[in-house]
DNA sequence: GTTTTTGCAAATGATTTGCATGGAT
DNA sequence: ATCCATGCAAATCATTTGCAAAAAC
Protein backbone atom coordinates (compact mmCIF):
# COMPACT_ATOMS: atom_id res chain seq x y z
CA UNK A 1 0.00 0.00 0.00
CA UNK A 2 1.49 3.51 -1.57
CA UNK A 3 0.74 6.44 0.98
CA UNK A 4 1.57 9.32 -1.09
CA UNK A 5 2.54 12.15 1.18
CA UNK A 6 1.92 15.83 0.33
CA UNK A 7 5.52 15.94 -0.60
CA UNK A 8 5.86 13.62 -3.15
CA UNK A 9 2.76 15.45 -4.62
CA UNK A 10 4.38 18.53 -4.62
CA UNK A 11 7.70 16.83 -6.15
CA UNK A 12 5.58 15.11 -8.42
CA UNK A 13 3.39 18.00 -10.18
CA UNK A 14 6.69 20.13 -9.90
CA UNK A 15 8.46 17.99 -12.15
CA UNK A 16 5.41 17.39 -14.22
CA UNK A 17 5.47 21.19 -15.07
CA UNK A 18 9.26 21.09 -15.70
CA UNK A 19 10.29 22.63 -12.37
CA UNK A 20 12.54 21.26 -9.76
CA UNK A 21 12.00 19.58 -6.37
CA UNK A 22 14.26 21.30 -3.88
CA UNK A 23 14.50 21.24 -0.16
CA UNK A 24 13.31 24.85 0.15
CA UNK A 25 10.55 24.41 -1.58
CA UNK A 26 9.71 20.99 0.23
CA UNK A 27 10.24 22.24 3.13
CA UNK A 28 7.82 25.44 3.11
CA UNK A 29 5.28 23.31 1.89
CA UNK A 30 6.20 20.42 5.07
CA UNK A 31 5.87 23.87 7.41
CA UNK A 32 2.58 25.60 6.15
CA UNK A 33 0.93 21.89 6.71
CA UNK A 34 2.57 21.68 9.74
CA UNK A 35 1.68 24.73 11.25
CA UNK A 36 -2.06 24.15 9.81
CA UNK A 37 -3.35 27.78 9.81
CA UNK A 38 -3.60 30.58 8.68
CA UNK A 39 0.12 32.04 8.51
CA UNK A 40 1.87 35.26 6.94
CA UNK A 41 5.02 34.80 4.59
CA UNK A 42 6.91 36.35 7.82
CA UNK A 43 5.61 33.80 10.06
CA UNK A 44 6.30 30.86 7.35
CA UNK A 45 9.72 32.24 6.76
CA UNK A 46 10.85 32.41 10.48
CA UNK A 47 9.25 29.01 11.11
CA UNK A 48 11.50 27.43 8.01
CA UNK A 49 14.72 29.32 8.91
CA UNK A 50 14.86 27.62 12.23
CA UNK A 51 14.88 23.73 10.52
CA UNK A 52 16.70 24.95 7.53
CA UNK A 53 18.42 28.41 7.94
CA UNK A 54 19.57 30.44 5.16
CA UNK A 55 15.97 30.25 3.42
CA UNK A 56 15.54 33.03 2.01
CA UNK A 57 12.16 35.44 2.08
CA UNK A 58 11.89 35.60 -1.78
CA UNK A 59 12.20 32.20 -1.99
CA UNK A 60 9.20 31.97 0.53
CA UNK A 61 7.14 33.79 -1.10
CA UNK A 62 7.96 32.36 -4.94
CA UNK A 63 7.54 28.97 -3.31
CA UNK A 64 3.89 30.01 -1.91
CA UNK A 65 2.89 31.28 -5.09
CA UNK A 66 3.64 28.28 -6.45
CA UNK A 67 2.16 26.03 -3.88
CA UNK A 68 -0.98 28.19 -4.51
CA UNK A 69 -1.07 27.97 -8.49
CA UNK A 70 -0.56 24.06 -7.64
CA UNK A 71 -3.52 23.92 -5.52
CA UNK A 72 -1.96 23.18 -2.05
CA UNK A 73 -2.69 26.02 -0.52
CA UNK A 74 -4.82 29.35 -1.07
CA UNK A 75 -3.77 32.45 -0.28
CA UNK A 76 -6.30 34.95 1.63
CA UNK A 77 -6.50 38.76 1.70
CA UNK A 78 -8.16 39.71 4.98
CA UNK A 79 -9.75 43.54 5.07
CA UNK A 80 -7.24 45.17 5.99
CA UNK A 81 -4.59 44.37 3.64
CA UNK A 82 -2.75 41.82 5.31
CA UNK A 83 -2.52 38.56 3.86
CA UNK A 84 -2.06 35.01 4.46
CA UNK A 85 -1.52 31.50 3.54
CA UNK A 86 -4.02 28.86 4.47
CA UNK A 87 -3.06 25.26 4.34
CA UNK A 88 -6.41 24.02 3.71
CA UNK A 89 -7.98 23.63 -0.09
CA UNK A 90 -11.31 22.42 1.02
CA UNK A 91 -14.49 24.65 0.84
CA UNK A 92 -14.47 26.61 4.15
CA UNK A 93 -14.67 29.90 5.15
CA UNK A 94 -13.25 32.44 7.11
CA UNK A 95 -14.28 34.83 10.59
CA UNK A 96 -11.68 38.43 10.12
CA UNK A 97 -12.02 40.03 13.56
CA UNK A 98 -11.34 43.21 13.13
CA UNK A 99 -10.03 43.87 16.49
CA UNK A 100 -6.92 42.29 16.16
CA UNK A 101 -7.16 40.90 12.54
CA UNK A 102 -7.32 37.10 13.74
CA UNK A 103 -8.81 34.61 11.32
CA UNK A 104 -10.92 31.79 12.28
CA UNK A 105 -12.29 28.62 10.06
CA UNK A 106 -16.41 28.24 9.81
CA UNK A 107 -17.00 24.69 8.53
CA UNK A 108 -20.62 25.44 7.26
CA UNK A 109 -21.32 24.98 3.90
CA UNK A 110 -22.78 28.24 2.24
CA UNK A 111 -25.19 27.80 -0.80
CA UNK A 112 -23.34 29.76 -3.39
CA UNK A 113 -25.60 28.90 -6.46
CA UNK A 114 -26.77 31.65 -6.94
CA UNK A 115 -24.27 33.68 -7.06
CA UNK A 116 -22.10 31.38 -8.96
CA UNK A 117 -25.13 31.37 -11.58
CA UNK A 118 -25.23 35.13 -11.99
CA UNK A 119 -21.79 35.46 -12.62
CA UNK A 120 -21.52 33.07 -15.46
CA UNK A 121 -24.75 34.56 -16.84
CA UNK A 122 -22.25 37.86 -16.92
CA UNK A 123 -19.69 35.93 -18.67
CA UNK A 124 -17.83 35.97 -15.86
CA UNK A 125 -15.75 31.79 -15.07
CA UNK A 126 -15.86 31.26 -11.32
CA UNK A 127 -13.34 28.97 -9.64
CA UNK A 128 -14.05 29.12 -6.33
CA UNK A 129 -16.45 31.24 -3.57
CA UNK A 130 -15.41 32.39 -0.10
CA UNK A 131 -17.64 34.03 2.90
CA UNK A 132 -15.84 36.42 4.86
CA UNK A 133 -17.69 37.52 7.85
CA UNK A 134 -16.20 40.73 9.74
CA UNK A 135 -17.05 41.13 13.00
CA UNK A 136 -15.32 41.02 16.61
CA UNK A 137 -13.71 37.71 17.87
CA UNK A 138 -14.64 36.40 21.39
CA UNK A 139 -11.52 37.73 23.24
CA UNK A 140 -11.75 41.12 21.68
CA UNK A 141 -15.57 41.54 22.12
CA UNK A 142 -15.17 40.92 25.74
CA UNK A 143 -12.37 43.52 25.73
CA UNK A 144 -13.79 46.21 23.68
CA UNK A 145 -17.60 47.41 24.05
CA UNK A 146 -17.81 49.40 20.19
CA UNK B 1 -39.24 69.04 1.98
CA UNK B 2 -36.09 68.50 3.18
CA UNK B 3 -33.32 66.11 1.03
CA UNK B 4 -30.54 65.33 3.04
CA UNK B 5 -27.42 64.86 0.51
CA UNK B 6 -24.90 62.83 1.13
CA UNK B 7 -22.36 66.05 2.36
CA UNK B 8 -24.41 67.18 4.58
CA UNK B 9 -24.99 63.44 5.76
CA UNK B 10 -21.41 63.46 6.48
CA UNK B 11 -20.91 66.78 7.91
CA UNK B 12 -23.84 66.15 10.09
CA UNK B 13 -21.79 63.08 11.47
CA UNK B 14 -18.40 64.42 12.36
CA UNK B 15 -20.03 67.50 14.18
CA UNK B 16 -21.86 64.58 15.84
CA UNK B 17 -18.28 63.05 16.87
CA UNK B 18 -16.70 66.37 17.59
CA UNK B 19 -14.82 66.44 13.86
CA UNK B 20 -14.33 68.82 11.35
CA UNK B 21 -16.58 69.20 8.09
CA UNK B 22 -13.22 70.15 5.79
CA UNK B 23 -13.60 70.62 2.19
CA UNK B 24 -11.54 68.27 1.61
CA UNK B 25 -13.59 65.41 3.34
CA UNK B 26 -16.54 66.52 1.66
CA UNK B 27 -14.71 66.37 -1.72
CA UNK B 28 -13.19 62.63 -1.16
CA UNK B 29 -16.57 61.34 0.05
CA UNK B 30 -17.97 63.29 -3.59
CA UNK B 31 -15.37 61.67 -5.57
CA UNK B 32 -16.40 58.30 -4.00
CA UNK B 33 -19.95 58.66 -5.02
CA UNK B 34 -19.36 60.04 -8.32
CA UNK B 35 -17.06 57.76 -9.26
CA UNK B 36 -19.43 55.02 -8.44
CA UNK B 37 -17.09 51.82 -8.21
CA UNK B 38 -14.37 50.42 -6.76
CA UNK B 39 -11.38 52.50 -6.73
CA UNK B 40 -8.05 52.79 -5.05
CA UNK B 41 -6.98 55.39 -2.56
CA UNK B 42 -4.36 56.17 -5.44
CA UNK B 43 -7.63 56.55 -8.02
CA UNK B 44 -9.17 58.63 -5.55
CA UNK B 45 -6.27 61.07 -5.24
CA UNK B 46 -6.01 61.82 -8.83
CA UNK B 47 -9.53 62.58 -9.27
CA UNK B 48 -9.81 64.30 -6.20
CA UNK B 49 -6.57 66.68 -6.97
CA UNK B 50 -8.45 67.67 -10.13
CA UNK B 51 -11.03 69.13 -8.50
CA UNK B 52 -8.98 70.51 -5.65
CA UNK B 53 -5.60 70.66 -6.20
CA UNK B 54 -3.32 70.46 -3.38
CA UNK B 55 -5.17 67.40 -1.53
CA UNK B 56 -2.47 65.35 0.14
CA UNK B 57 -2.23 61.46 -0.11
CA UNK B 58 -2.17 60.85 3.61
CA UNK B 59 -5.43 63.12 4.16
CA UNK B 60 -7.45 60.83 1.14
CA UNK B 61 -6.15 57.76 3.65
CA UNK B 62 -7.31 59.51 6.29
CA UNK B 63 -10.89 60.17 5.22
CA UNK B 64 -11.56 56.64 3.47
CA UNK B 65 -11.03 55.45 7.02
CA UNK B 66 -13.28 57.90 8.79
CA UNK B 67 -15.87 57.19 6.13
CA UNK B 68 -15.74 53.46 6.95
CA UNK B 69 -15.74 53.78 10.21
CA UNK B 70 -18.86 55.71 9.71
CA UNK B 71 -20.72 53.50 7.42
CA UNK B 72 -20.41 55.20 4.16
CA UNK B 73 -17.75 53.29 2.53
CA UNK B 74 -16.76 49.56 2.76
CA UNK B 75 -13.11 48.48 2.17
CA UNK B 76 -12.70 45.74 0.34
CA UNK B 77 -9.39 43.72 -0.15
CA UNK B 78 -9.05 41.83 -3.30
CA UNK B 79 -6.90 38.50 -3.42
CA UNK B 80 -3.45 39.76 -4.10
CA UNK B 81 -3.51 42.30 -1.97
CA UNK B 82 -4.97 45.64 -3.48
CA UNK B 83 -7.46 47.07 -1.06
CA UNK B 84 -10.32 49.06 -3.01
CA UNK B 85 -13.18 51.13 -1.87
CA UNK B 86 -16.62 51.00 -2.27
CA UNK B 87 -19.00 53.14 -2.39
CA UNK B 88 -22.21 51.01 -2.06
CA UNK B 89 -22.83 49.84 1.42
CA UNK B 90 -25.56 47.58 0.65
CA UNK B 91 -25.24 43.88 0.58
CA UNK B 92 -23.92 42.91 -2.51
CA UNK B 93 -20.94 40.43 -3.78
CA UNK B 94 -17.62 40.56 -5.19
CA UNK B 95 -16.50 38.60 -8.50
CA UNK B 96 -12.34 39.24 -8.32
CA UNK B 97 -10.93 38.50 -11.78
CA UNK B 98 -7.46 36.71 -11.17
CA UNK B 99 -6.26 37.54 -14.57
CA UNK B 100 -6.78 41.43 -14.78
CA UNK B 101 -7.74 42.07 -11.12
CA UNK B 102 -11.39 44.09 -12.04
CA UNK B 103 -13.71 43.69 -9.06
CA UNK B 104 -17.50 43.57 -10.13
CA UNK B 105 -20.58 43.56 -8.40
CA UNK B 106 -23.27 40.54 -8.11
CA UNK B 107 -26.62 41.41 -6.59
CA UNK B 108 -27.94 38.37 -5.51
CA UNK B 109 -28.61 37.82 -2.04
CA UNK B 110 -27.00 34.79 -0.03
CA UNK B 111 -28.01 32.86 2.84
CA UNK B 112 -25.57 33.43 5.32
CA UNK B 113 -27.38 32.91 8.15
CA UNK B 114 -25.97 29.48 8.98
CA UNK B 115 -22.44 30.74 9.01
CA UNK B 116 -23.76 33.62 11.09
CA UNK B 117 -25.31 31.17 13.86
CA UNK B 118 -22.30 29.11 13.58
CA UNK B 119 -19.96 32.39 14.41
CA UNK B 120 -21.73 33.49 17.10
CA UNK B 121 -21.65 30.03 18.51
CA UNK B 122 -17.93 30.36 18.50
CA UNK B 123 -18.35 33.66 20.59
CA UNK B 124 -17.88 35.54 17.32
CA UNK B 125 -20.07 39.03 16.74
CA UNK B 126 -20.49 39.11 12.95
CA UNK B 127 -21.29 42.81 11.87
CA UNK B 128 -21.31 41.65 8.13
CA UNK B 129 -20.68 39.33 5.17
CA UNK B 130 -19.10 39.41 2.14
CA UNK B 131 -18.77 36.40 -0.65
CA UNK B 132 -16.05 36.86 -2.67
CA UNK B 133 -15.55 34.62 -6.33
CA UNK B 134 -12.50 34.00 -7.47
CA UNK B 135 -12.25 33.68 -11.27
CA UNK B 136 -11.89 34.84 -15.25
CA UNK B 137 -13.93 38.27 -16.40
CA UNK B 138 -15.21 37.50 -19.62
CA UNK B 139 -12.36 39.71 -21.17
CA UNK B 140 -9.70 37.35 -19.75
CA UNK B 141 -11.88 33.96 -20.38
CA UNK B 142 -11.48 35.29 -24.12
CA UNK B 143 -7.98 35.94 -24.06
CA UNK B 144 -6.69 33.32 -21.55
CA UNK B 145 -7.09 29.82 -22.42
CA UNK B 146 -6.20 28.86 -18.84
C1' DG C 1 -8.51 81.03 20.87
C1' DT C 2 -8.35 76.24 21.03
C1' DT C 3 -8.17 71.91 18.98
C1' DT C 4 -8.37 69.32 14.88
C1' DT C 5 -6.70 68.68 10.30
C1' DT C 6 -3.74 69.38 6.76
C1' DG C 7 0.45 68.91 3.79
C1' DC C 8 4.96 67.79 3.51
C1' DA C 9 8.66 64.70 3.84
C1' DA C 10 10.43 60.89 5.66
C1' DA C 11 9.72 56.26 7.69
C1' DT C 12 7.88 51.85 7.45
C1' DG C 13 6.62 47.30 5.93
C1' DA C 14 5.53 43.95 2.69
C1' DT C 15 6.64 42.09 -1.62
C1' DT C 16 9.32 42.01 -5.99
C1' DT C 17 13.31 42.25 -8.99
C1' DG C 18 18.12 41.77 -11.00
C1' DC C 19 21.85 39.22 -11.12
C1' DA C 20 25.64 36.07 -10.17
C1' DT C 21 26.24 31.58 -7.88
C1' DG C 22 24.79 27.02 -6.81
C1' DG C 23 22.08 22.90 -7.52
C1' DA C 24 18.66 19.60 -9.65
C1' DT C 25 17.84 17.01 -13.62
C1' DA D 1 25.88 20.19 -19.35
C1' DT D 2 21.78 22.64 -19.12
C1' DC D 3 18.52 25.35 -17.23
C1' DC D 4 16.08 26.36 -13.08
C1' DA D 5 16.21 28.12 -8.45
C1' DT D 6 18.50 30.33 -4.79
C1' DG D 7 20.35 34.13 -1.89
C1' DC D 8 21.61 38.60 -1.55
C1' DA D 9 20.89 43.38 -1.90
C1' DA D 10 18.46 46.84 -3.71
C1' DA D 11 14.17 48.59 -5.76
C1' DT D 12 9.38 49.26 -5.55
C1' DC D 13 4.77 50.14 -3.91
C1' DA D 14 1.23 51.23 -0.78
C1' DT D 15 0.39 53.05 3.49
C1' DT D 16 1.61 55.39 7.88
C1' DT D 17 3.81 58.72 10.91
C1' DG D 18 5.85 63.08 12.94
C1' DC D 19 5.52 67.66 13.01
C1' DA D 20 4.84 72.58 12.02
C1' DA D 21 1.54 75.52 9.66
C1' DA D 22 -3.34 76.42 8.52
C1' DA D 23 -8.13 76.14 9.15
C1' DA D 24 -12.64 74.86 11.45
C1' DC D 25 -15.09 75.36 15.42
Amino acid sequence: MMIETRESTLATALRERGQRATPQRLAIARVLTDLDRHVTAERIHAEVSSRMPGVSLPTVYATLDLLEELGLARRVATEGGAVVYDPRTDEHHHLVCRGCGAIMDVDVPVDTADVHAAARAAGFEPDASQVVLRGLCADCAARDVS
